[in-house]
DNA sequence: GTTGCATGTCCACGAGTGAGGACATACGCT
DNA sequence: AGCGTATGTCCTCACTCGTGGACATGCAAC
């Protein structure tokens, strides 16, 4: 439906490469989509244009598969800073699917299933955890990063996966500044009180929805 | 491993109630711990000690069957007010699986699957968020019980499903002040913005568990 | 006691899955 | 040019899944 327009009329025959990478980012697509269970070798194979046995070939596994798609995808997610917080928190509320949370996303749909929840976290540590603890004042910062980070995951899962309506309608800017208390109470330095808490009248920076 | 103690030496002949509430018991531990698509109607008919046959027949169907599960599993769930954000906070962080989110947690481990999340976002919907919004003061209550949902669905995300170490070591005990601020940036009533941001300092009431 | 229907049991079907063996092809090196 | 190997293709295997048909059994009403 989507992904018919790769190269359309060049055979790409014979490109380990250019295979690999199709084989990827179908992959990508179909797993933050329909999660690790719910997408199947051959569904990714015939999005990609290639032959099933590849993916066997090239990554040992549906699970090597993953595991390569996770890792990439959390590259290309929105870093998150206490600077950013305002723009986080109108990026998880207001955007309508965006790459900028492909990595929680992917990480969301595929939860259930025991093996992919320990490829992601594994991942979730390595590329995203330990920058944002890194960024943090305070102490405690690992464990306020996990904080954050679970938080977030919480918006993005009731919207995006359960699909609850009540934050996909237009009130929902309404809770901009309420998210953004909630982040900064995590992720400002604890002790000092004041925190931006209760901060944004409502009308908030309306920055372009902060895709970095 | 954990389902074999029900009765014992009862062959339970021919007692339509007593093998409905047994599948259902059954579906319930199965459905929590594997998901919708990670549990199977065998599985669970053997848990329950009971034809995989009569699932179909009482409940038309294992989505018929999850949709029942779904509903019953709310009703236990802990009620979260504004004045229990505290001892919310403290059960999300430290409750080792609890039957205080039942709801909460079989929501997240089978929110992958696409009909599975829509039975749920109904069921959430009826048993939950409209029991919290009517509680929560001033405006927008039912699209800030929503975030307050999805604020308490992604800390038990990242705790019992995504199985994230950094949320259950000794240190998440500093967190509940943290996330008890978080909650109660949603919670309070907009405007007043005294809230209970940065309260509790690190002491917390050591309330029981709060599993209501 | 006999009949009727709900309840419980056995088994099979068709569709789906991930994985891999066996063979064909084309690119790259000598 | 000729060979070797990486790459691409076809087809099958072994398995699990949810569902339902066909039959056995026992409780309950008459």
């Amino acid at each position: 439906m989507s992904q018919d327009d790769l190269p359309p009329a060049e055979p790409r025959r014979k490109d380990a490469a250019a295979t690999r990478a199709a084989i990827v980012r179908a992959a990508r697509e179909a797993f933050t989509r329909l999660g690790y269970d719910g997408a199947g070798v051959r569904e990714i194979a015939r999005a990609a244009d290639v032959d099933t046995r590849l993916i066997t070939r090239y990554f040992g596994s549906k699970e090597g598969l993953f595991a390569e798609v996770v890792d990439v995808a959390y590259e290309k997610s929105l870093m998150m800073t206490p600077e950013l917080n305002a723009q986080a928190a109108r990026a998880l509320l207001m955007d309508p699917d965006s790459s900028a949370h492909d990595g929680l996303l992917l990480t969301l749909r595929s939860a259930s299933n025991e093996r992919a929840a320990a490829i992601m976290r594994d991942s979730i540590q390595r590329n995203y955890q330990r920058r944002l603890a890194d960024a943090l004042p305070g102490s405690d910062t690992v464990a306020r990063s996990a904080l954050l980070i679970a938080i977030c995951s919480g918006v993005l899962l009731s919207r995006m996966v359960l699909g609850h309506t009540e934050l996909n309608r237009p009130e929902t800017e309404q809770l901009i500044p309420l998210l953004h208390a909630a982040l900064d109470a995590v992720a400002a330095a604890p002790g000092t009180g004041q925190a931006a808490v209760a901060a944004a009248p409502a009308g908030e920076t309306a920055g372009p929805s902060a895709t970095a």
